[in-house]
DNA sequence: TTTTTATGTTAATCTTTGGTTAATAAATTT
DNA sequence: AAATTTATTAACCAAAGATTAACATAAAAA
């Protein structure tokens, strides 16, 4: 149980601050973001065990949030905090995919009761790959399970795992930037000049089979990572 | 999610009924049980979907039930009812292995997201299918407790425990990856370099007799596993 | 502009994984 | 105990995958 990755997405810097030490001291891992958008980048950045999310939040609230982070990932559990009590809000949360609902104010221990049991029945599921691994990218079909990348009408290409994993965390940041570091830290495992070298080749060669649908391609940001555009 | 099967256990006849009610016409199965002691009698004699518990009830509460019901089944899910909102009361659900909590008065509408919610999540968990033993594999019949593969207008194929237990597994992921590492801690109870090789062998025997319908085939995933593909 | 740094690309090399056959060992049956 | 079946291990080769080197170009910094 020890380590286990949370983020806290909260508007409320005071409470955000104080709920995040606490979970910290009860040996969590504590991201804190302080809105929707923030939440958002974090956690495409990262991987969680959990999520934290405010329901009542300027710009982009607790359920828009939650709906996002449910299309690049179904399993992450999703616990909801909200300070109103009203009927239609449960029901929302409950229909995004919620996995529990928390009144503020609330016990913090009944909250940690909660993650425990929640992160605990998590790792107990026998689970079928439940995380995503289709998408669409332009034409294409990625299933990142069997590794292949299909075009209707076309005989489908198989991928290897490096290339797979890229394309994959590349289809995660549609139209957006992936970092470099990411990349590399999360599939090489290792940031250095020859890792670097390395995804560039993995660059080269996923470009060469995403030349089949001329509205796809894979963009440079200088010195930042690279972005997968998907005209449309 | 129709005709699921709600074990009820309820010492207020009225409210009881009413809930009971409102269950039925949302399309479950409910039994009632008006205390502890008949709840577990109940609980023994069927098997059910979801079990909601109050906690205030005479000669055994809803804890003690619990507690009983986890003995004899760790995986049906329980909800409790309380018209108490004491946080030792929540904290010690939760402990005893609570899917969720509802206090008393609450709404009816909540209470069946919930157990949509739950039951939903439990039919998501994968059970590995132990009691199958039949499979169709393109033109082949596949008897596993016989261990035989037939072909029409053929002599049968006797299969050794070993090829048996590897081609079932490969069925129950019909046209999916079946990950080596599954096959090697279930089937060969170990994953070193040795059984891995050994499992490589019985590919190639599996793939022996395979061949005598072009439309089935083994389709290695490099580094992952072996994905039975049949054409239809 | 010049210099440096980052990226694009191809090909050669190295490493890991898998396919296959055959030899041995272990278990089961006769 | 001999024969037979089943399972493991070894050996060798092929294929797939990943890295590195080399050289080119583009972008940013000096």
């Amino acid at each position: 149980m020890e380590g286990k990755k949370i983020l806290l997405v909260e508007d409320d810097p005071n409470f955000g601050a104080v709920l995040k030490d606490y979970l910290m001291i009860n040996d969590f891992d504590v991201t804190l973001a302080k809105n929707g958008m923030e939440g958002f980048e974090k956690f495409k950045k990262d991987t969680f065990d959990l999520c934290i999310l405010d329901v009542m939040m300027p710009y982009k609230d607790g359920y828009t949030l939650a709906r996002e982070i449910r299309e690049k990932n179904l399993e992450v559990p999703i616990i909801f905090l909200t300070a109103k009590t009203l009927k239609e809000d449960v029901l929302k949360g409950y229909k995004v995919g919620a996995d529990d609902y928390l009144n503020k104010p609330f016990d913090s221990e009944v909250l940690l009761m909660k993650i425990k049991a929640i992160i605990q029945r998590k790792a107990s599921e026998v689970r079928p790959d439940t995380t995503k691994f289709e998408f669409e990218i332009g034409k294409f079909h990625l299933n990142s399970k069997l590794r292949f990348l299909t075009l209707p009408g076309q005989e489908p290409i198989k991928l290897s795992p490096k290339e797979c994993e890229l394309l994959k965390m590349l289809a995660l940041h549609e139209n957006d930037l992936m970092p470099r570091e990411l990349a590399l830290t999360k599939i090489w495992r290792d940031d250095n000049y020859f890792t670097s070298r390395s995804m560039d080749v993995y660059i080269a060669k996923l470009r060469k089979f995403l030349k089949l649908d001329p509205n796809v391609e894979i963009l440079n940001i200088h010195g930042e990572g690279f972005r997968l555009v998907i005209k449309k």
